[in-house]
DNA sequence: CCGATCACG
DNA sequence: ACGTACGTGATCGGC
């Protein structure tokens, strides 16, 4: 059986286009010519090569309009609209796939698919042949036959669909896709379909009536509104069901013996690479000058020996891996450990974990991947990791990789090919089969790249400067990360209960209060309908300039309006206490364990500016502003003979924008030791600190908290609601009085564009890509960016040193006490009664002096019976 | 699966 | 003339 892959070019080019455009910034060779698509398109085709193994491929391309569709002509406009920076692309497309050795093929007046159709139905009369058709678009799942599947690529991997899969998810046959089509349409290929028909609808009629055809021709046994719709788009169906249609006749002028794939020409797509500067992937297809090496992606690197257990030598450094099942570690079961000690790997199934803990609680050095993770999982088994020196992903956190928290997504970049996570499990729906064999290699190999990349990420740190960060703040914070999260904190779940019962009660009251007042009944959550009712059903005059034809409901608008009508603060009540509702009660309930504590997990190494973030619950957002709201905190409660301490920074980050800036008058403000927003007004308008207003104070906090952001004038006219021209006077005034900021913010943002980087007070180093950008609106988010990331990341900086500190001395005096969340400028502890006044001291004492700055920095702490009380 | 919305610092 | 504050996560509706 002779296998032939069809690949859509023109979808495969598009997709990756957009794929790899990010707001309009484009990858670009030092000469500017856009590479961006071409670079997503290479690793597409080496990727089929390599899944698929074909022995005939072929790539088939648009080539003018299709005649067929000439009527048509405006529907198919809007999809041929390609930016130049595309179209720039496609000749050097075709130059790959001569390079690569494989057939392309573009005939006048057809698209790609024609093409592509057109030999599918030569692979289904000849009987030595089957197909595999490559394209993301569901159109084409038309040519499904017994010998043709169609690849349908997903945002990340695929789905491979049969016949047998077409009709389990559509219940038809796969050449009926045309006829789902003409009713439920296609936005991104301009198929207009039937208005108000949906896929739902659409399988329904289909595998009702056998075809579009027999569905008109029984129009009459259709009930109600779809009836209706059928009949006011007949036209648009019957036009969509032509432009659906594939065209499978179309004059070759060749056949699928011409489509055999013998391998590549080295030299010239070395030449190509080259030009594009796709160095990575010269380097991935082990391409050398002179070699005639026909296998891709077989380098040494991915060469894995895995030995038995039982020859482990215990007396070197190595790697290890642990391989959880599920997206939540926390959550998820312990597959097994593999291990790496330069040469060899070996793998610890989950069953004899126990039996070789003593290799992890040696004194050996140890080098992984996610150390907390390791640390929570084996904590379930009783294991304790000892002196593991180096965790490469938060190492690769330092460099600042755009991580995922795959640690595939990281070995990319160090052209290692480790298949992704879902590449090899798949998904919790549709689980991947493996062996043993190969899950001992797959988790071997991720123990390899532990081991072998953490020389170059270790070399990378000490190049920016990060020593002290990372091995005195990050490593250590990993333990006390690791800790808060095993402990959790209790929550009391018949607070909650009631608080359930009570907001049921005040939700239905608010809904129906709402309904009487629209005269109808609609869904209040939907933005789509609330709009309809507030904006054209009530006639409320829209307070803005009605942006691309839709109106906004959020908050800020209907604040603006909430005296035009009754309805409006009833809306908002009732989103409030929705929120209220799902997010914070019966959200925070089903996140409650057996040991009715919920345990956060907090993510080290997601965010660009060096806080931490908190997910399965996020215990970061618990209410705190509206005072109702703020009630849930009393859910949060102590241990048994504790208390809850609460201790946080007071204006740190304006703190370390008075330091950094080194503006004399700002931080001699803080020196004072006054309320600073008053001590600002009392600055800016030149009165005496006992002269000041209300009005003056807010004013003054706001202008303080928009330079801790990057100010504009008319971010500052929207958080106070006054006209720009007044915002900029009160600007103007601010940079007047303090009159080394802006000479501050000028150079940091110059130096910001020379290194093309922006660094906090402990070196963590931010890139920021969006300098570079042609586009002035995100030019200009892109200086904020360099403005705030050295002041949020220096304060970020500051708190992780606190709690390293603070958990040392607990530890050191052999205290009870314990950290259990963080919340960016504050931490809450599990207190013991007699403990609280040293562990007040202890604090207060490391968080005050975890970091000198040329202001002092100060702590509140409050203490209570549960986490409202503490605050 | 994405955008809108809104909770926090 | 442009249209705008920095950094997160969870939920919902609607495609």
């Amino acid at each position: 059986m002779k296998k032939i892959v069809l690949v859509d070019g023109n979808n495969l080019l598009f997709r990756s286009f957009y794929a790899t455009s990010y707001q309009g910034n484009i990858m670009k060779n030092s000469k500017g010519f856009p590479t961006n698509a071409l670079y997503g398109f290479i690793n597409m085709m080496n990727k089929i090569i390599k899944e698929e193994k074909p022995s005939y491929l072929l790539v088939a391309f648009d080539k003018g309009k299709t005649f067929r569709h000439d009527k048509y002509d405006d529907y198919k406009a809007g999809r041929m609209a390609m930016p130049d920076e595309l179209k720039l692309q496609f000749p050097k497309a075709k130059d790959v796939l001569d390079a690569m050795g494989i057939k392309h093929f573009e005939i006048d007046n057809y698209e790609a698919d024609d093409i592509v159709g057109t030999l599918a139905k030569l692979v289904d009369i000849d009987n030595d042949f089957i197909a595999t058709i490559v394209s993301s678009d569901k159109d084409l799942l038309q040519l499904i036959s017994p010998d043709v599947v169609v690849k349908l690529l997903k945002q990340k991997d695929y789905i491979m669909m049969t016949e047998e899969e077409f009709r389990k998810i559509y219940g038809v046959d796969p050449i009926k896709m045309i006829d789902l089509k003409a009713l439920m349409g296609d936005a991104s290929d301009n198929i207009p379909g039937v208005k108000g028909i949906g896929e739902k609808t659409a399988i329904n009629l289909i595998s009702k009536y056998g075809s579009l055809e027999e569905l008109y021709n029984n129009i009459d046994s259709v009930g109600g509104k779809t009836k209706e719709k059928l009949i006011n788009d007949k036209d648009a169906a019957f036009m969509s069901y032509d432009i659906a249609t594939i065209y499978r006749e179309v004059p070759l002028g060749f056949g699928l013996e011409d489509c055999k794939y013998d391998g590549y020409d080295n030299d010239k797509l070395y030449e190509l690479l080259n030009e594009f500067e796709f160095h990575s992937l010269l380097k991935k297809l082990s391409l050398n000058t002179g070699s005639t090496n026909n296998t891709n992606l077989n380098s040494e690197k991915n060469n894995i020996e895995v030995r038995d257990i039982s020859l482990f030598d215990q007396n070197k450094p190595f790697s290890f891996y642990v391989e959880v099942l599920g997206s939540n570690y926390s959550k998820g079961r312990l597959i097994g450990v593999s291990l790496y000690d330069g040469e060899y790997s070996y793998f610890i199934d989950e069953s004899d974990i126990n039996k070789y803990s003593y290799i992890f609680e040696n004194n050996i050095q140890k080098f992984t991947y996610d150390l907390k993770k390791c640390i929570v999982v084996l904590n379930k088994y009783n294991i304790r990791i000892n002196n593991c020196v180096f965790d490469t992903m938060v190492g690769c956190y330092m460099l600042d990789y755009n991580l995922k928290d795959d640690l595939a997504f990281v070995a990319q970049a160090f052209d290692y090919n480790i298949p992704l996570y879902e590449e090899f499990f798949g998904t919790e729906k549709r689980p991947k089969e493996f062996s043993v064999e190969e899950l001992k290699s797959f988790c071997g190999l991720k123990a390899k790249f532990i081991y072998k990349s953490r020389g170059e990420i270790q070399d990378g740190i000490h190049d920016f400067n990060e020593d002290d960060l990372f091995y005195n703040v990050e490593m250590p914070l990993i333990n006390v990360l690791a800790d808060m999260e095993m402990t959790g904190i209790k929550l009391d779940v018949s607070y909650l209960d009631n608080a359930q019962a009570e907001l049921e009660e005040k939700m239905d009251l608010t809904l129906k209060k709402i309904y009487s007042l629209a005269g109808m009944e609609f869904n209040v959550m939907s933005p789509a309908q609330l709009s309809k009712v507030l904006f054209e059903v009530l006639e409320i005059p829209y307070p803005k300039r009605v942006k691309n034809g839709k109106y906004s409901t959020s908050k800020d608008i209907l604040d603006k309006i909430i005296n035009k009508h009754p309805i409006v603060s009833e809306v908002l009540d009732y989103r409030a206490l929705t929120k209220l509702y799902t997010n914070y009660v019966v959200g925070l309930k089903s996140e409650v364990r057996e040991d009715r504590r919920i345990h956060t997990s907090y993510t080290q190494t997601l965010t660009r500016t060096g806080r931490l973030s908190s997910v399965s619950p996020n215990l970061q957002n618990i209410p705190a502003r509206d005072e109702y709201s703020r009630l849930i905190r009393k859910a949060f409660v102590p241990d048994p003979d504790s208390v809850l301490l609460s201790s946080d920074y007071s204006q740190v980050e304006l703190r370390v924008f008075a330091s950094m800036s080194g503006e004399e008058h700002l931080i001699e403000a803080f020196k004072s030791g006054l309320d600073i927003h008053t001590k600002t007004a009392s600055d800016i308008y030149h009165v005496p600190v006992e002269d000041v207003t209300k009005a003056m104070r807010r004013t003054a906090k706001a202008v303080n908290f928009g330079i801790v952001y990057g100010i504009s004038s008319f971010g500052l006219s929207e958080d106070l609601g006054i006209d720009i021209k007044t915002a900029k006077e009160f600007l103007d005034n601010y940079l007047n009085t303090y009159s080394g900021i802006t000479e501050y913010m000028e150079q940091e943002k110059k130096d910001a564009y020379t290194n093309g980087f922006v660094t906090t007070l402990m070196n963590r180093r931010r890139v920021i890509e969006e300098l570079k950008n042609k586009n002035y609106l995100i030019r200009s988010s892109g200086e904020r960016m360099a403005l705030n990331t050295p002041i949020q990341g220096t304060a970020a900086d500051i708190m992780k040193k606190a709690m390293v500190d603070v958990y040392d001395e607990l530890i050191k005096r052999g205290l009870k006490s314990k950290i259990l969340l963080q919340v960016h400028d504050e931490i809450i502890l599990n207190v013991i009664n007699s403990e609280l006044e040293e562990v007040k001291e202890i604090v207060k004492d490391k968080m005050e002096n975890a970091f000198k700055l040329k202001v002092p920095l100060e702590v509140d702490i409050q203490v209570g019976n549960n986490w409202y009380e503490a605050k």
